[in-house]
DNA sequence: GTCCATAGTTCATGAATTCGGAACTATAGA
DNA sequence: TCTATAGTTCCGAATTCATGAACTATGGAC
C-alpha cells in the first residue's frame, strides 16, 4: 500500500482535469463529491452508474481524480474519505469546474435519449 | 474518402468535448482555430507541438475534434478549411468552451518548468 | 494475542485506443 | 495525361483501460 499521491496546485495541469473528467462515471464521482458537504467514501460509488462499477476500476477511478488535483483522499481507519480539492482549483484556474459541472448538469437533465449511446461516440450514421 | 460526419448541436457530448480537448495537440489546434478568424488549413498545424506532428496523427486528431463538434471542416479544393463551432457549442454549453480555453492559456503562461513533465502524468514522485 | 470481516489496492491479462509510416484518394495545375 | 499537393485510410506496434483474483491494512470480537 504506497502513501496517496495528490499533485501541488502547480503541478495540476488542464489535461489532467479534463481527462479526468471526460469519463462519465468519474464525472459522476466528482459531481456527488462536489455536491456532498461532507466526504464521501469509496464503496458509496459502487452503484454510481447504471450496470454496477466493479471495486477494482473504482479504486483506479479514484486515483485518477486524486492525482488529476480533482480530489483528496484520506485514509480513517478502514475506510477512504474524499474531498473536493475545488478551492484549489478554482484559484489556478478560475471558472473551470463550475463551468464543467454545470455542462455535465445541463446534459444530464436535457438529454434523456442520447443517454443511450456509447460513452463516446457521438452515433456513427 | 467517406464523407465528414458533423454531429448536430443536441449530440454534442460534454465527454467529447472534454475527451477532445484533454490532449494537448488537439487543444493547441483548437485554441489557434479559435483565436483566427479565418478558417484554417490543416497543414498548418504540422508544427503545432514542439515535435512535429506526422500527419496522419494530424488527420486523426482533426476528426476527433471534428467528431465532438468542436470545429466544422469543408473541403475546397485539395485543402481543408476549419472554423470553431463555439457558438453552437455556447448555446448548448453556456461558459464551457471559454473557461477552458482561459485555463489553458493560463496554464500556459504561468508554468514554463511543468511543462517538461510528459503529457498526462503529474510528476510520479 | 488470533481470527474474521470490511474497505481499498495491486497485479495480471485481455480489450480498446492511440500513434505513425506506407499506401491510397481527390483535386489543381502544367 | 502527368505531377504535385493535401488529406485520408490501413495496419502493426505501443499505450492505456477494465476487471477478476490475490493481496494489504485496519477494526472488532473473542
Amino acid at each position: 500500500m504506497r502513501p496517496l499521491f495528490h499533485p501541488v496546485p502547480e503541478n495540476i495541469t488542464v489535461e489532467g482535469i479534463l481527462h479526468a473528467l471526460s469519463d462519465p462515471v468519474r464525472a459522476a464521482i466528482y459531481a456527488k463529491i462536489v455536491g456532498a458537504n461532507c466526504s464521501q467514501i469509496c464503496s458509496s460509488f459502487l452503484e454510481v452508474s447504471a450496470k454496477p462499477v466493479p471495486k477494482s476500476t473504482l479504486s483506479q477511478h479514484f486515483k485518477v481524480l486524486r492525482e488529476a488535483g480533482l480530489i483528496r483522499g484520506e485514509r480513517r481507519g478502514v475506510e477512504m474519505h474524499n474531498t473536493s480539492r475545488c478551492d484549489e482549483i478554482n484559484q489556478r484556474f478560475p471558472g473551470l469546474i463550475p463551468a464543467i459541472l454545470s455542462a455535465h448538469t445541463l446534459q444530464s437533465k436535457g438529454t434523456a435519449r442520447s443517454a443511450a449511446a456509447g460513452k463516446r461516440k457521438p452515433a456513427k450514421a
